[in-house]
DNA sequence: CAATGTGAATATATTCACAGCT
DNA sequence: AGCTGTGAATATATTCACATTG
């Protein structure tokens, strides 16, 4: 076991490993195939020194005075993510989120592929999304059980949000990545990561209103509320 | 100006204010008008002393002893994230993601109105999306300013999405919203965050595959890859 | 007296700066 | 000479713990 990783990242490199590994992507694309962590930190628009901490994480990949070789770099950073295993999907919920996210090519594209699609709603069973047919709920232990999927994607409705989580755990899925925004309770030792688009576009609106803030304070109006028709 | 924020709230703290102001309507809709943050904390899974550390960004509307009054709360969260004013959006690439963005209702339920789709394609112009007509990427600066649009949501394929990027700022939206995942570049003071769908599966693997190890590990069997194919 | 608001303590993340290798 | 890897320094975030207050 020659280099084994030194055992947890830190949950803010960890995020950045994805971009890291595209971006090794890109630039084999285009033969490249040794990069510098001051190459690679310009291509991911963060500093340097960020780039070699994280990575040291994974083990001492790199060469000095050279870089960093980007097919064996690439191949550790997988390795480490254990994206060179293949790791199906389901998405729970085929409503107008969960037959996009079907549809969406970024998955497969990526490695992910998807094994099936649950609702309850008669009249979404049987249907075709993203080339799968849409099953009942009560198929979805037998499917995550023979195609031994362990991540699922989670797009109900509020309501019957937790109860499509308990089912997926139940049915023995590890990780969720849920676009419910509501908070879901999980047992220890499943993961779930929250998308939570609306909640997205409301931090942005925070910016937004600072910009407006700021000019008026220039202008030396009030901050009272005269915007608030379009 | 009673009580004007004290300037910046801290990224960490920002991030968590949409979801209190989820939960504060949820509670509202139960009949609740008082809220300790014991109980928010409890709601959002979080710790007590970071919601009060969150909230208190915003400036001192609980009451010692008694909690924080519901409405005037969720008014204030609103407030300082500009959520009561009105923040048209448009989309810009009518592909698969493009079109669930535009049919997914959470944008709208959360007073996100979607006044423009946005593509290059000649097959998806004319097209109904969401509700819109979908137009050529030329009209988008016109709909921006009309509309007083400062959102953009970027859903296109990755090749284009820098020509979008800099079209949606020279239209004059200062905020993207972005699900390409290529890391791109907008001038000082346009806020972009990125929502990278692969990239949160890939995360959610690594746990998984840390499952894997530690289970193998246990067994005594090694880490070299034998678990390649399904 | 119950719960806020906040300094102080701790933990985590980022950045600097340079010793150590190739 | 050039670039990594990493301790030390700094910055940010979380949590503790309690004085303060309605």
């Amino acid at each position: 076991m020659p280099n084994s990783p030194r055992r947890k990242i830190p949950e803010a490199a960890l995020i950045r490993l994805p971009m890291y590994l595209r971006l090794l992507g890109e630039v084999t694309a285009q033969g490249v195939t040794h990069i510098s962590s001051d190459q690679l930190a310009e291509l991911a628009a963060v500093n340097a020194a960020k780039v070699r901490k994280d990575l040291s994480y994974l083990g001492s990949y790199g060469v000095r005075g050279v870089g960093y070789e980007v097919a064996f770099l690439a191949y550790q950073i997988q390795r480490e993510l254990g994206v060179n295993h293949e790791w199906p999907i389901v998405i729970v919920g085929a409503g107008n989120l969960g037959q996009a996210l079907a549809n969406y090519g970024g998955f497969v594209e990526r490695g992910f592929g998807l094994v099936g699609v649950f609702d309850t709603d008669p009249s979404k069973i049987g249907t075709q999304v993203g080339g799968i047919c849409v099953q009942h709920l009560d198929e979805l232990s037998e499917v995550v059980q023979t195609r031994g999927v362990s991540i699922g994607v989670l797009a109900t409705p509020a309501a019957t949000a937790q109860e499509a989580v308990n089912r997926l755990v139940r049915a023995g899925v590890g990780s969720i990545l849920n676009f419910v925004p509501i908070v879901l309770s999980v047992p220890r030792g499943v993961h779930i990561s929250k998308v939570d688009l609306a909640g997205e576009l409301q931090i942005l609106s925070y910016y937004e209103q600072q910009k407006v803030n700021s000019l008026s304070h220039i202008q030396g109006t009030t901050t009272s509320s005269r915007a608030v028709s379009a």
